[in-house]
DNA sequence: ATATTAATGTAACATTTGGTTAAAAGGCCT
DNA sequence: AGGCCTTTTAACCAAATGTTACATTAATAT
């Protein structure tokens, strides 16, 4: 799904895996970097989906990094947060102009992981997809309710699990493009989940007893067999 | 004390400075954003006394981004000021509607900085009743009164703490909506607030000890699993 | 047609996740 | 200090999820 790799870029190593642990801790991956010339070189190779700078860092300043990042169309999308020494509010200021967040050590390894989900949320809900993920999708009797997390048919709601939600949307939101079980389980459980493809069946049948009038004879979940799942583009 | 920081969202440059330079003369502390999309993270990261917008922006319409502001709970009540080159009638009308005040270029720095220690003076006059955010809400036997603060049930008033009765009315303002914490971490506490998810947990249970029959069996405030919280639609 | 084989459906079970709850610690105000 | 309110923490429990084994179905070859 999205982008959650983080490139820290701190010079001090108990502090950079301080920051690591938690992050990890808490469901993102980490890349670290030493020094600002090994921060740029792992910007152009990979593309991260947010960065954490100290700003005292040898050789390269890091203001002069935060500078060539968001002048860099390439790079300015990318959401910075600075974590540094010096409190002077002159200092703070320069950074917050440059940067999305700016945080003073000594930190709290909680503030710090908050910060970043904090920055991250501002910039999905920015994103014209995430636009999209709200509104209804009505198939037939069937309406799917994204905001609510609710599907009724024919007004009745049904109970969904979360994952029996997000997998019925994602097919819905394609109706008739027959979608393999290796693609679903990338787009719907997200790229770095290591499932077994059969779940994918479990799952679709758990879906079919809720919502199909007869489970062995599916009216919107049908299978490809041999490929995959699709949702119907009758309706 | 109050929040003197102001916010200018100017694409051109020496515009952009002379603003800055004149507001700051005067005592007021200044960030700017040349861009729409700069401005919104800005506003998400930190919290402005008053902000001066630009019409005229790359990318995203000035208006836009009023209509953001005013429309989402947590940036409404900060003033806005609409500075323009656009100098027809139509325009100025959208503009006031959504706005606190409109200026339009070429402006006199001085008649800029009168424009916004009136607009920040008719704040501040207005705070107390700006603070009660008018309304009743019911659902069933529960009434949750905005400005009043208060909470009764079947007409018998219920004890909320402070935070309780901003969770609860924020969740009963947008019945049937799903909430993640975070997003209610956001909301009611502020962006500022670096708190653990699981507080809010905390709250929504003492919440439900106080308003629901059967705390263990919530009619009002619900729980989606893996999701958040949501205040019930049915009533 | 029937047998064969691969793919899919189904059910039972194991595991993990996430929510509830209670209790304790930390703040703030008087 | 004492009394709220808030936040953190951890144990517990229930529901969601994942796995596996087995049954059924569909496609194909014989």
């Amino acid at each position: 799904m999205n982008n959650k790799k983080i490139l820290i870029v701190e010079d001090e190593s108990d502090i950079r895996e301080l920051i690591k642990y938690n992050l990890e801790k808490n469901g993102f991956q980490a890349d670290v970097a030493c020094s600002g010339t090994e921060a740029l070189q792992k910007i152009r190779i990979k593309k991260y989906g947010l960065i954490l700078l100290d700003l005292m860092l040898p050789g390269i300043d890091g203001i002069e990094i935060c500078k060539m990042l968001k002048s860099d169309p390439a790079f300015s999308d990318v959401p910075l947060i600075i974590v540094s020494a010096r409190s002077e509010e002159t200092d703070k200021l320069t950074g917050l102009e440059l940067a999305d967040d700016y945080v003073t050590k000594p930190f709290s390894p909680r503030e710090l992981v908050a910060r970043v989900k904090a920055v991250l949320r501002c910039y999905a809900a920015k994103k014209p997809e995430k636009h999209a993920e709200e509104g209804l999708i009505k198939k037939g009797p069937l309406v799917i309710d994204m905001g609510k997390y609710l599907v009724t048919r024919e007004g009745i709601p049904i109970d969904l699990s979360n994952m029996e939600f997000m997998l019925l949307a994602y097919l819905a939101k394609r109706p008739g493009k027959i979608i393999k079980r290796d693609f679903l389980l990338d787009a719907v459980w997200g790229g770095g989940a290591y499932i077994e493809p059969r779940t994918v069946d479990v799952h679709i049948r758990r879906i079919r007893e809720k919502i199909e009038e007869n489970p062995s004879d599916p009216k919107f979940i049908c299978t490809k067999r041999g490929v995959g799942y699709y949702f119907t583009e009758e309706g």
